[in-house]
DNA sequence: CTTTCGATAGAACAAAGGTTTTATGTCATC
DNA sequence: GATGACATAAAACCTTTGTTCTATCGAAAG
């Protein structure tokens, strides 16, 4: 059994960088890119921290190539050049959610991802997703496990399907989102289950859902 | 209207070539990949194509940027290299299942296709679609127009997601298959529905479920 | 206190790779 | 036969980018 140690915090940096400038750009980062995406003085370090990452097989760099840098999956297989998304928490009824930096600031350590279809970003831009929790949403036809893709926004048209959070219930679900004078409907993907209604002023729109991912087996 | 001229032979090579180098290698070639690969002289006579190309809108190019070419579509998008798998036809209660030519012969040409992650048809192999006619699948979770990818299989293990038909009622369903003594148990995946008992006589498999893929706005 | 080791730095070097410059060949057109 | 767009060459040039060398620092080990 190979001994697992924690991996330094600037470490688990740079793979995480490396994954997200991939999924945006299509071709891995440079030495320089990292560095200076990761703060790091010198691209030594840099060369340095990539080197462990190799020995402890996260990754894979082709000598004397410019950008040969290829990410590893658990088996040692290269990883997909499918963009990833990140899981940035998990929403379920009553459960507040995780705070949305759309611009993915310094934090959100954590790199646990999914991999979607090339065309959702290229369609919808910068998304997050979200692990859903139980079974509240089962009148969306989304069930416990399931994993959401959220395009993030602060207002919807009617028909769109929304995460939205209802600040008196405390409560996020995931609905179709109708505003029907001065207040909102909230329609079940479901069309056997009813509708909620609420005050405009009682719903916030965090996100407008761009697809859902289920898997079986 | 632009004129379409026909696109000189080394010049569809070149192009062939760099969309084959970024599917195998997973990054763009470089200038002089492409030379070498296309028996160039020079690398001003690449560079003078690739000019060409991207004045035609075939593929971008990053410029100060090492391996910055970047294919796009016809509508100038970037191109995806993901997969995709035909959509052969569509299941609804009652209705037939169209045929399974798992084989996929030569025939076929018409047929929509949607865009998958990568690692369905690594992890699965040859996969196929069906798209989602009314809300019969709704117990499953599975809504009108919701597209279902599907693994070819005869038989299945208990606990997984199949694409059933039952003889007696004529009938298909998307079920967790549970094989108990003599007869069979089909789930719905909502947990909040009630099982179908037949006698395993009367359930024929046709594949397993892969993943459900639905379209938001 | 010294040694050792992981981690960080700064700077320079060297190879890879994009771009430019200048020259040549081909072929249709007038 | 001159003209000009189009395509090909060879060689140099220079930025980008991977690599190496040497030095420092803190913490754990002896």
């Amino acid at each position: 059994m190979v001994a697992k140690k924690k991996m330094p915090e600037r470490r688990r940096r740079i793979l995480g960088f490396i994954q997200e400038f991939y999924s945006d750009n299509g071709i891995p980062p440079t030495v320089r890119d990292i560095q200076q995406a990761c703060n790091i003085s010198s691209t030594s370090v840099v060369d340095y921290n990539l080197r462990q990452l190799e020995e402890a097989g996260y990754l894979n760099r082709r000598r004397e190539v410019a950008r040969g840098i290829e990410l590893l999956d658990r088996d040692g297989e290269p990883v997909s050049n499918a963009p990833r998304v990140q899981i940035v928490g998990s929403i379920a009824a009553g459960q507040p959610l995780p705070v949305f930096s759309a611009e993915g600031g310094a934090a959100s350590e954590e790199f646990d991802t999914v991999e979607i279809s090339p065309d959702l970003p290229r369609r919808h831009g910068k998304l997050f997703a979200l692990t859903v929790k139980g079974t509240s949403m089962i009148d969306a036809l989304i069930d416990d496990g399931d994993v959401v893709v959220v395009k993030p926004a602060q207002d919807a048209s009617n028909g769109e399907m929304v995460v939205a959070w209802l600040r008196d219930e405390e409560e996020a679900t995931l609905k179709k989102f109708y505003l029907e004078g001065d207040r909102v409907r909230l329609q079940p993907a479901n069309s056997t289950m009813q509708p909620i209604f609420c005050s405009a002023g009682n719903v916030e729109v965090k996100g407008k859902v761009v697809t859902v991912l289920r898997k079986y087996g």
